[in-house]
Formats: structure tokens, sequence, C-alpha cells
RNA sequence: GCCAACGUAGCUCAGUCGGUAGAGCAGCGCAUUCGUAAUGCGCCGGUCGUCGGUUCGAUUCCGACCGUUGGCUCCA
């Protein structure tokens, strides 16, 4: 069984780019110990507090505590104005390092912190740091003095299970953020409200996208018009690209027989991420949370040659997963999804080839979405898995020589595969550097074993071919809410739903406004006419907010030359021009960034060679 | 699922120390016919998330449920 859609789950990550390289390690000493000035403020405004731990993060710190009190925001000018104390007194660190048994007494009472005091090997050495009446038991490294913290802001308080484990006792986290100077906070503080602009949820709903039903239930999506027409673009091209890439695709079930589901693995193993079964003439029938049971049933429907592979087969399958109610996000994370799913089988001989096409496949389609900075992370053999070590070192060897021979930048996860194959996962950034993994690529050598999958070789005998599964975009779901924040709802002129609205200046020339309309659509462009009564400045306003890329202005000059005035979204007033000249203008420029870029192309070509 | 906060018109929000609510935008109507980001006037619109409890009376207090939001392995 293969989760090709792990992808599903992962967040996007500010990495800590607003800032130099060599500065990082700075700038997680300052936020460590403002993790640490945090917590001394935290004991002094209340008691009972329990210690865990306050680790500097990609974008900030926070720190994990125990006390009676429950934090609100409402308590952070009060922790703030204590920790402004601190920091005004320019208190040093101290660095002080102890036996365990000193240690031990000096954690006396702090039941979280002695638990992780255990957690240190008994070889390496154990160090406090002191400032002024707090010290904690911590690695460092810290500033010299609290009076080096220039510009700190607390940001949010959530509970937080101790070591993460649902079992363990819920801590209260608060989280906060530092930086070398005050203007730096505050372009912290932009970039957060820079990412709250263009929230996929926010933007979903101004621009009547998609949304979600009470009555319905959470985490299922209804698709609006103008978004059901972009994920009609993104499939087309999808489908087109994946006809061109040598790739068939198939159409399959929601539900099949639990006895599908228990050959497959996923009635022992996934249970609690599927849905109850449902009962048809007697029999258990599950909805699905993965599309490759199918595919290999199909594959399945007749015996399969050496000649025949490799067989690659694409599906937009739709699957159901249940998801907790806590983690429910938006578009990115959902109980019922659209995998861009698929499936390949093929000889050992020919695995490397085929690894080599995905990839380069895979960076093609991304880069069409407008995502350039690109970068992979190969994940090798856990502790436990199935599969012979020969397929397994095969396999690996063959996605480390495709990234290799792509010259692919990659990370190692080792021992990160699961438990039925290695993996490759890309990871992209949008526009404002946040970090997405949209695409997977995963060996499996569970399921064809499971479903005694099998082909005919040259030498007449019956061979295990190797089962392939990838996902370029991941869920279309996910992918479309990642897209709407990248391009902050201004989708380029291939994906606008609406690419061109036509702003007759009075209704005096709604006739050949109503003309322009017509042999624009009649040329295939999504265009679209405000036939209010309102000033211009009021429909261009409307256009603009609705971020059509194009404006086609018509007033009694335009009108009476057989003209339109182009104004776009992004550039404003461009001046007249004739309908059919802007026709070809569209048509030029309504296209994915890389196609018909003969670099790719020749890429393309390589991929099929 | 767990912790916390929140849920008032389609959207963004105000308000009620318990006496059944208001604005802007959107929508609709009328007037306006205007040259590159908001024309004016009027109208419509809410069982104050749902259910139950306390009360003479609940949108307001209490409880349960539903939903939303921020989090829940970035290691002392």
């Amino acid at each position: 069984m293969a989760d090709i859609l792990s992808a599903n789950a992962v967040q996007g990550r500010a990495p800590g780019h607003l800032c130099q390289k060599g500065e990082i390690l700075d700038l997680e000493r300052l936020r460590h110990s403002t993790a640490h000035v945090m917590a001394a403020a935290v004991c002094r405004v209340f008691d009972g507090v329990q210690l865990d731990i306050g680790p500097s993060t990609s974008d900030g710190f926070y720190y994990d505590f125990d006390l009676a009190h429950r934090i609100t925001p409402e308590d952070f000018p009060a922790i703030e104005a204590e920790m402004s104390r601190i920091i005004d007194a320019d208190i040093p660190f101290e660095r002080v390092e102890v036996s365990r048994q000193q240690a031990a007494e000096m954690l006396r009472g702090q039941t979280y912190k002695l638990e992780r005091l255990a957690d240190i090997p008994a070889d390496a050495s154990i160090t406090f740091y002191r400032c002024g009446d707090f010290a904690d038991l911590c690695r460092g490294p810290h500033l010299e003095r609290t009076g080096q913290i220039k510009a700190f802001k607390l940001l949010s308080v959530a509970g937080s299970y101790y070591r993460g484990l649902e079992t363990n006792p819920m801590l209260q986290r608060v989280y906060g953020t530092a930086a070398a100077t005050p203007k730096e906070l505050k372009a912290i503080l932009k970039l957060q409200e820079e990412a709250k602009q263009r929230d996929h949820r926010r933007l979903g709903r101004e621009l009547d996208l998609f949304s979600m039903q009470e009555d319905v239930g959470p985490g299922l999506i209804h698709w609006h018009p103008r978004g059901a027409r972009i994920r009609c673009l993104i499939e087309d091209f999808w489908r087109q690209e994946h006809f061109r890439g040598g790739y068939e695709i198939l159409y399959t079930p929601h539900i099949g027989r639990a006895g599908l589901w228990e050959t497959s693995g996923h009635l022992g193993f996934y249970r609690e991420s599927m849905y109850a079964a449902m009962e048809i003439d007697n029999a258990a029938y599950y909805l699905k949370p993965m599309n490759c049971p199918f595919h290999i049933q199909v594959y399945k429907s007749h015996k399969r040659s050496y000649r025949d592979l490799p067989l690659r087969w694409a599906e937009l399958g739709t699957v159901y997963r249940y998801e907790k109610a806590g983690v429910l996000h938006g578009l990115l994370r959902v109980r019922g999804f659209t995998q861009d799913d698929a499936h390949i089988f093929c000889a050992p001989d020919q695995i490397t080839g085929e690894i080599k096409r995905t990839l380069r496949f895979a960076i093609s389609i991304l880069r069409s979405f407008g995502f350039e900075n690109i970068s992979a992370y190969l994940s090798t053999r856990p502790a436990k898995a199935v599969g012979a070590d020969e397929n397994w070192a095969d396999a690996t060897a063959a996605l480390e020589q495709a990234l290799q021979e792509l010259e692919m930048d990659y990370q190692v996860d080792a021992g990160g595969g699961a438990f039925y194959g290695p993996k490759v996962d890309l990871k992209i950034q949008d526009a404002i550097g946040r970090e997405w993994q949209l695409s997977t690529v995963q060996f499996d050598f569970n399921m064809p074993e499971r479903f005694d999958v099998t082909y005919t070789g040259a030498d007449g005998q019956e061979h295990r071919p190797y089962m392939v599964h990838r996902a370029l975009l991941g869920s279309l779901e996910r992918f479309f809410g990642i897209l709407v924040e990248h391009y902050k709802g201004a989708f380029p002129l291939w994906l606008a739903p609406e690419q061109v609205r036509v702003l007759p200046l009075t209704d005096m020339q709604l006739d050949y406004a109503q003309q322009v309309v017509d042999n624009l659509r009649e040329a295939g462009v999504r265009t679209g006419l405000d036939a209010t009564s309102g000033k211009i400045g009021a429909k261009i306003r409307g256009a603009q907010v609705q971020k059509i890329p194009y404006m086609l202005i018509i007033g009694p000059r335009e009108a009476d030359a057989g003209l339109v005035a182009v104004r776009s979204r992004a550039g404003g007033d461009e001046g007249p021009c004739t309908p059919d000249e802007f026709a070809a203008r569209i048509r030029h420029e309504a296209v994915p960034q890389t196609a018909g870029d003969p670099a790719a192309a020749r890429t393309d070509a390589a991929a099929r060679a």
C-alpha cells in the first residue's frame, strides 16, 4: 500500500530567508535566547510553572509550559513587559556545566525537565544557562547578555502535547519571534501579513473559487464556476502532457469490495484513515482511500508480456480519507480529494530510465505552473521493510542515478522511506519563499507481491515487475490552494477563469461591446461583459478586484473606429488596438510557461527517448 | 482526537451589564450615461451556529453538540 499522498499532509514552512546564510546561526541563537527570556518572564508573572523546551524555529521561537493558568493573548502584554524589564537589565547568560546529580538537584520539581535530563546520553556533558535568577537545562548556545535582544514579539498560544504524543499531557505553547533589529522584526511581521493576504481560503471566498459547506461536512470541497474553470484548465493541460509523455489514462470506481482492501493491506494498515464499510447485497464495500488496487486490477485483467512494458497509467482519482477534525485546513488538508496519480509497471532493467523520465516530466509540469525553484529529497530503506535487499538496492540506485544525471541537488533522508519502497519527493518554493512538497515518486515492492502481479519474460517464465507510484501535483485541491497563494489569486492568462472583461463606457457602446465579446468568445477567449450602468472607474475597479488579466474599454472613440482600448491588470492603460490584434496577442500569451519553449520540448523529447 | 479562542445579514464587523439587533460592502429598484481602482437615493436581507437548561423573559448566563481558526516530533 503506497500512500502517495503523504504530500497532502505537508504544510509549507517559511524558511529563514530574511537573513543571509551566515546570519542564520546568529538568528537562531538570538531567538533561542529570547525564548529563555520569555520563560523567565512567564515564571515571574505566573506561579507553579513547569518548563519543557523552548527552541528557535524557522521563523521565531516557542516555549512549552505547564501551568494552572490558561495563557491567552491578553496575557501577552504582561509577559512582554516583564521580558522588556529583563532585557533592559542587560543580564548575562552564563553557561554552567554540572554533574548529572547537580542537574537533578537543580531541576527538582520540574517533571518534564527531569525526563529531558534522563534523555541525555551518559557520556554527554550537561549544561545549564543561567540568566539572573532563571536557569534552564540547555545545550545552548546563547547570547552574551539579554540586552542584545533588540526586537521581539509574542504571536500566539496553542496547545501542544508533551513530546508531540497524544497520550502525553497537553502543554501550553507560546509562540513568538525575534529579529536583529526592529526593522527586521517589522519585515517578518509584514511577511506574515503578506501570507495572510495570500491565504487561499480568503481569496477563495473573495474570488468566488470554492467553498466548504457545513451542511455537507468538513473537509469536503465545492468548486464554484471560476474555481472549476481553473481546475478544468489544469486537468486539460495535465491530460495533454500525459498523453504526450507516454501515459495512458484510466478511470476506476470509487468503491470496492472488502476483499480487495484485505488483499491490498489497506484494511490491515490503513483502516483508521478509511470510512466505514457500506453494505451492498450482503457484501461490504469501502470507499477508496487510494487508487492503486484498481490499477493493479486493470493490469491483471489479462496476461502481460515483457513486450508490453513499461506501462504508464495515470488517473485523476478521487479518494476519501478520514482526517482528524483538528487537522483539516482549507484546501490543503481535506477529506475528499483528487490525486493526480499514476502507476508505472516496468521490468527491472527499465527502472533507471523510467525514474529519470518521471522526474524530468515532473519538473517540466511544475515549471509550467511557474515553479522554478525545485529541490529533491531521497528517502531510503527503513529498518522494517518488505522486499528483497537487492530490489531495494536497485531501486535506490535508480533514484539516485536519475537525480545525479538530471544534476538535481538532493538531500538524503536515510531510513526515511516507507516500508514498501524508497522514494523521491520534490518540493517547490512559492512566490514568497515558502516550501511545499508536491511531487512524489515511490517504489512499491509490497503491492505486486500481495496481488501476485507478473509478466511473462522473454524466457517464457513469469516475472515480478517493478511498480512505481507517482503523483506530480499531489492532490488537485491542495495544488490549487498552493497555486492561489503563489499567484495571490492573479492567475496567469492561460489559467485565468475570465481572461478578458469588456467595459463599455456608457450603454451607448453596449451593442459594439457585445459584438467584441462574441467575437473573442468565438476565438476561444474567455471573455466577460460588464453591462452595469456605473462609471468606468467603478467597472475597472470591479475587474481589478477580480484580478482579471485584461480589460477592454470601449468608449465612443473605439466604437466609431472599430477599436478597443486595452488595459492590463498589471500594467494599466496600454492604448488602443483592433479586436483581432488583441485576440492574436492573447493567443500568443495564454500558454503555460514552458509550453512551446524549445528547451522544454527537448527535455520532453529526451524523456521519450 | 486533544488544548485554546471564536461563531451576529452573502462578506467584513459593531452592539446588547438578560427586555428578540445595527453599519459598510454585496444584491435588487430608480435616477445618472460618465474616459482608466468605488455616482446618488431607496429597498430587500438576521429563528444572533444548533439543541437543551436557568429565568416572567435568553442573541446575551450555563451545558452539550456542530463548525471555524491557531497549534499538537524543528529534540535539554
